[in-house]
DNA sequence: ACAAACATGTCAGCAAAATGACAGTCCAAC
DNA sequence: GTTGGACTGTCATTTTGCTGACATGTTTGT
């Protein structure tokens, strides 16, 4: 693929903001770009985390299993992010899966590659950081979620980061497409797939929101997905 | 105090491994030393987070509070570790609570002064990521925790790690001094005090634990306490 | 067009653990 | 020493939401 091309991919992530463009030149020549459709795997755990990935467009869910089965997703991620970030924090295997949730456009970096760049700008360094710290205070406020919110709280108010964060807003609300099934709401929020069902359901019966396999609707103000 | 001191202080942090003596002296110069008895608070949330934490000595607990006045603990600090590191994470305030678990010994350093060195040393920089992506990990088996674990699964097996990162090993298997009050383990465990008094009587009644206010022994092996 | 696989809707029963209440115990400070 | 406050031990009650079961509905691939 042409580095002109790759170049045009790799705007729209923040942490390339202010990055020199001989860099940004260089960050191209060493990224290649993939395609992966749903359901794709894109690393399981023990495998080697050699590479660190910049998620351009689509969803990929970070997730973990149970020995006996059970599945719980710590991070549903959507264009501009990145994952993998385990390589680049001296970590040499995997420890969560990484699926594709919506069909997805993926670059990916060796991590050797990565790390010269951090060395050459001080000012990546400190944006990689950045994103670290903001990854961490999202999973501390996971933890603080399922500490302190009953599921259908958590059910709730994961709608609310949805909508916020993938959603369009309308003239009447909110409008997100497509909806994810009802298990994998189940798996963001520790819960069990009939309680979404239930509480989905309330929250049509009282007008709130409309949905269907293909869309969600939040009818009016974000608040109303409230905990 | 003598420089001479603090450079001896700043010893067995593994951060600090590799790094050159004219950096470690600098470190030293930049660093404040301060003694903080049990229940001090180090940092509230909102706070400026301008400062970065090493703990030599003692304990220190990272929690949150909840609206309506629960708590969770998210860490529980032993010497040689970090805390405070939002600062160097580009966060310009806290959103935790550390506090002073058992007497402790704090040393504490600038964070402009911190990131004047990682800059300077990439060495540093490396063993920071290290560090973070480690924090990262466990806050992630946490979750992990959280939602696969039953609540007594989750007692003892942070009594597992409890014993395993504080206790001392003897002949007949495990001693720690001193011992944490039931509510701090609830704390810990996202539990009710009630459920870890129950589950730590069963322990002593299988003859696996004995307990007091000053102490917890493990008769024998480690894994006894396994979920 | 059809079947197989997958997803949704609903309900009754159950279990784990939180809550609340209170007595007993330890400890530290005066 | 004595007293107040914090911590521990125990129990009965209640709740939340998980489990399993099953019917219905929808999609996908051939």
């Amino acid at each position: 693929m042409a580095e002109k091309t790759k170049l045009w991919y790799l705007q729209n992530f923040n942490m390339f903001d202010g990055m020199s463009p001989k860099m940004m030149m260089e960050l191209a020549q060493n990224t290649s770009m993939q395609n992966n459709s749903k359901k794709e795997i894109i690393y399981f755990p023990e495998d080697a985390s050699n590479t660190i990935y910049f998620l351009k467009a689509g969803k990929i869910k970070i997730y973990r299993l149970s020995e006996d089965g059970k599945t719980t997703t710590l991070q549903l991620l959507g264009p501009g992010e990145i994952f993998g970030e385990s390589a680049i924090l001296g970590q040499d295997t995997h420890d969560n899966i990484a699926e594709v949730v919506e069909d997805a456009v993926v670059c990916a970096m060796d991590k050797r590659d990565f790390q010269d760049l951090m060395e050459k700008s001080p000012n990546l360094t400190m944006s990689v950081n950045k994103f670290i710290g903001w990854r961490l205070r999202k999973i501390q406020a996971h933890v603080e979620d399922l500490v302190f919110k009953s599921a259908s709280q958590r059910i709730t108010s994961f709608l609310h980061r949805y909508v916020e964060t993938f959603g369009k807003k309308m003239v009447d609300g909110w409008m997100v497409r497509p909806f994810l099934t009802h298990q994998e709401i189940a798996d963001l929020t520790a819960t069990a797939r009939q309680t979404v069902n239930q509480v989905l359901n309330e929250l049509a019966d009282k007008d709130i929101i409309k949905f269907s396999r293909r869309f969600l609707q939040l009818k009016g103000d974000l608040d109303q997905l409230e905990s």
